[in-house]
RNA sequence: UGGGGCGUGGUGUAAUUGGUAACACAGCAGUUUCUGGUACUGUCGUUGGGGGUUCAAGUCCUCUCGCCCCAACCA
């Protein structure tokens, strides 16, 4: 992956599983993956995790991952979500390089599969109903009850099957079920369903299929027929291991194998401390307008975290650093915000924006011939972090806006900003000495007059003296107004719904506040959508995809004057 | 209730497989600095608990405690 200045990868358990299983001849050196997304929601946060496991360990050894829609339920998947899939995918990093693949394209072989379970004596049509079923199915402990359809002969079993394959049968009136074991101490285990009937069209297939696999019994065949070796999820998958298995056994014995027998590993999700990951969940966000739509800047989705500003390398050296392991655990978000913080530090762009203004008026600011205020410009770096990037100019005045946070009437300690009888550094431009303020009726700082060194150009005071403060500042002749959206964590509890189980109860109210009227140097009206800029002593903010002239707060930088005062 | 998985600083992840418990984030203190940013330095503090084997235990044995997952015709 490209330069960075983060540490190296952290190891992984299911890399050294890989080096193990190459060492031994399994899978004869061979390492094939998949990315096996449902296309019924956005991918976030958590999926980049799964996505850079899958396609890294493959890429490392000389393998592929397979992209693979999991669309087996008609009831709740669409074209929409494969269509934002694929381009989440590509901006994370990982575009498609072939055709994606679909579980929907196996539904064929996986139903004439069954048909050769069933011929055998291993599943069987059950007339019951769900609830039925799951009764019967006993519970933790205790025992199974065997369905009285369980002993059915194998003509009779084709021939439902046949029927319900063909049509014949309204939704809930069959499914078939594996015949493994109803005393089985793993629930999963139980004589799984391994087919049900949907009369619902299907993204895909249409009208050609009523019935639809259950997730057991597509997953580790559709595996198998792409020729899977190490097929990773996440942990509460463990439990259905054994099934996986045992499909694949039968099949094996059966003969129908087309490659070696994959294997199934688990490994922990993605959790982040003051978000959510869970679809579900997310999608009522947005239906009930908590948030603006799948790409607010404020959800842990990828497309929310791109319009957000974050960098899609980042997030990806973040899943890195992290690595695959299988205890359950939840990431502090500061982490996920250095890695966002240190990448940007070395890509974005400076500049000056006030985000809430304060009038400043040099009263000694000399005047042209026609009366009005001269106007310089000064020549700022476009990062200091590199050199490359070069300078830019921009017009200075004798009327500015600085930060309003900047000036006291009455500095609080350790506060080494402006403040009557102070000077301070206008970046690269003077430096500045408050004389006087103007308050308003309710006795809030409206303006703040100066007077400025001439000897102080372009920053520096020939005399060598010092000020403890450099600010930055806009010209208000020539400044450009902006909307600028501030974000605060979504949920303020670490873990949301920790404490009455419902993460909607700890809702920030306050996780956007919208600025109108900021003051922006010139040079940021031509922020090329999606860019992302530091303003400096501010933050990386990221101009909005579509509408000009409105920035997304990425992230805030380190900000010692705040710890100051949050001690207090 | 049966089965499975997992416990390492505040957080997360490591530890040559029995050999100095490390890395990052966060915190604290400082140096540098035309961003109270960056960079750099220092500092803080841990193997869930008890017992055992061993010259030596995060690692092996044993007992114990805690957390997570599994009883959809979701994935």
């Amino acid at each position: 992956m490209a330069e960075t200045s983060n540490p190296p990868a952290a190891a992984n358990f299911v890399h050294d599983l890989v080096v193990e299983h190459n060492a031994t001849g399994v899978f004869g050196g061979r390492v094939q993956t998949r990315f096996p997304p449902e296309p019924n929601g956005y991918l976030h946060v958590g999926h980049a995790k799964a996505i850079t496991a899958d396609f890294e360990l493959a890429r490392e050894f000389d393998g592929a991952c397979n992209l693979r829609f999991d669309d087996t339920n008609p009831d709740t998947e669409d074209t929409s979500y494969v269509d934002g899939i694929i381009e989440d995918l590509a901006w994370l990093g990982y575009p498609l390089d072939r055709e994606p693949l679909f579980t929907s394209d196996y539904f064929a072989q996986l139903a004439d599969w069954a048909e050769l379970l069933i011929s055998n004596g291993l599943a069987y049509v059950d007339d019951q109903d769900g609830e039925t079923i799951s009764e019967q199915r006993g519970g933790y402990g205790k025992p199974g009850v065997e369905s009285p359809f369980r002993n059915r002969t194998v003509d009779e079993n084709l021939e439902l099957f046949a029927g319900m394959r063909a049509g014949d049968f309204d939704e809930g009136a069959h499914v078939l079920r594996a015949k493994i074991d109803m005393q089985h101490e793993n629930m999963q285990l139980r004589d799984p369903v391994m087919y049900r009937i949907r009369k619902e069209s299907h993204h895909r297939t249409g009208d050609s299929w009523s019935i639809y696999p259950t997730y057991d019994w597509a997953h580790g065949q559709s595996d198998a027929i792409e020729g899977i070796t190490h097929s990773l999820c996440s942990l509460e998958f463990d439990s259905h291991r054994a099934l996986y298995d045992w499909y694949l056994d039968q099949l094996r014995e059966l003969g129908v194998l087309p490659f070696e027998q994959p294997l199934q590993f688990e490994f922990a999700r993605l959790e982040l401390t003051h978000t959510i990951t869970s679809k579900r969940k997310l999608a009522r966000l947005v239906a009930d307008g908590v948030v603006d739509g799948w790409d607010d800047p404020r959800l842990p989705t990828l497309r929310g975290l791109r319009r957000r500003g974050y960098p899609a390398a980042a997030i990806r050296e973040f899943c890195d650093f992290i690595g695959v392991s299988k205890t359950n655990s939840r990431h502090e978000i500061e982490l996920l915000e250095s890695f966002i913080r240190t990448r940007l530090n070395k890509l974005a762009q400076r500049r000056m924006a006030v985000l809430e203004p304060l009038k400043v008026v040099i009263t000694n600011w000399p005047t042209d011939a026609a009366g009005e205020p001269v106007v310089e410009y000064v020549e700022l770096k476009n990062n200091p972090e590199n050199a490359e990037d070069g300078t830019r100019t921009a017009p200075f005045s004798g009327v500015l806006y600085i930060e309003h946070d900047d000036f006291k009437a009455e500095p609080p300690p350790k506060y080494y900003r402006l403040t009557p009888g102070r000077e301070v550094r206008l970046r690269g431009a003077y430096f500045i000495t408050a004389t006087d303020f103007v308050t308003d009726d309710a006795g809030n700082v409206v303006e703040v007059h100066v007077t400025y060194d001439p000897e102080t150009r372009g920053g520096n005071a020939p005399d060598g003296r010092k000020v403890k403060s450099t600010m930055h500042w806009v010209s208000a002749a020539h400044a450009v107004d902006a909307d600028v959206a501030l974000y605060d964590r979504l949920f303020s509890a670490e873990v949301p719904g920790a404490e009455t189980g419902d993460p909607f109860d700890d809702l920030n109210a306050e996780s956007r506040t919208l600025l109108h009227g900021c003051k922006l140097e010139p040079a940021l009206a031509a922020t090329a959508p999606g860019e992302v800029v530091q303003f400096e002593r501010l933050g990386y903010f990221a101009a909005d995809p579509r509408t000009p002239l409105l920035f997304h707060r990425t992230v805030g930088l380190r900000d010692e004057w705040a710890n100051i005062q949050k001690r207090k």
